[in-house]
DNA sequence: AGAATAAATGCACTTCTGTTGCATTAAAAA
DNA sequence: TTTTTAATGCAACAGAAGTGCATTTATTCT
């Protein structure tokens, strides 16, 4: 049993050919994916599979979901120990204008912020945009 | 000539009545609307030409879009001398999981952000999901 | 004012993303 | 092996965003 196959099944997620291709695809790429990309990917399977994988990684806490105001939703791997679903791990993404990626910056914590009087904080979504440091170095 | 006229004209926009409609509308509530509210608000007319107004205070600097992350824009009004164009009133947005209301907080400025090397910031989304002072206070 | 010009609006239609119902296939349990 | 459950594939639908073009309305020019 492989190491893929290990993680899916610790997040009591069946470790089915077409998921551990998915897993392998996202770890592989060190930016985040959305639907299209992995469709693209993976032609020859058909894109509700695909969706209700990702939304399997993300309910399992396997991936996820980042909202990098593009409108479009991208997924990326936890990484080991993360607790996404408990709102726990509040890292920024970063979208580069250039070259359209999103990254996760995980050892960039969201900063706690003061609300006004009254308002009760449960959740917290930061994305920087502008210039990633590949487009940077060219 | 009424104040509202004055402030379309004042960022170029020519204040036909639908546009003077809407900026009442937008400036009367307290939260950010989606093009749906104005649609709902302003029946007899069409769709386009609401988005078209939206789009048009947005360019022209009279109104923000917001992506509070349920993946419908909101846009509200800017504050007098707000620089949205240049990414200089960077304030974060809270979205109320309960009534799904999104209001900027124009007080609290997004922090500044270290990135790593390489990484050039342009510009910033902070969006905080929780309770609504209006719904914990309830 | 009246003609010419430009802008705003309305209508219809398209695209894109996300999402779901249901039949079929594959896997796991009994 | 039979029964049961889960995953996949297919075919739609929904909602939001966006656009081309004709028509109406407003502005400019003579
Ligand atoms: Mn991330
Ligand atoms: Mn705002
Ligand atoms: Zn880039
Ligand atoms: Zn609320």
């Amino acid at each position: 049993m492989t190491e893929i196959e290990k993680t899916l099944e610790a997040h009591q997620v069946r470790p089915t050919a077409m998921r551990i291709l998915i897993y392998k695809y996202m770890a592989e790429k060190e930016v985040a994916v959305a639907l299209t990309d992995i469709e693209s990917a993976f032609s020859k399977s058909d894109r509700s599979t695909l969706y209700r994988t990702l939304k399997t990684f993300e309910e399992n806490g396997i991936a996820h979901q980042i909202d990098d105001g593009t409108g479009i939703s991208k997924y990326a791997l936890c990484e080991s120990g993360c607790n996404c679903e408990l709102d726990q791990d509040l890292h920024l993404h970063f979208h580069c204008s250039n070259c359209d990626e999103t990254v996760c910056l995980t050892a960039h914590k969201i900063p706690h912020i003061n609300l006004p009087y009254g308002y009760l904080a449960e959740n917290a979504n930061l994305v920087v945009k502008g210039i990633c440091e590949k487009c940077s170095s060219e």
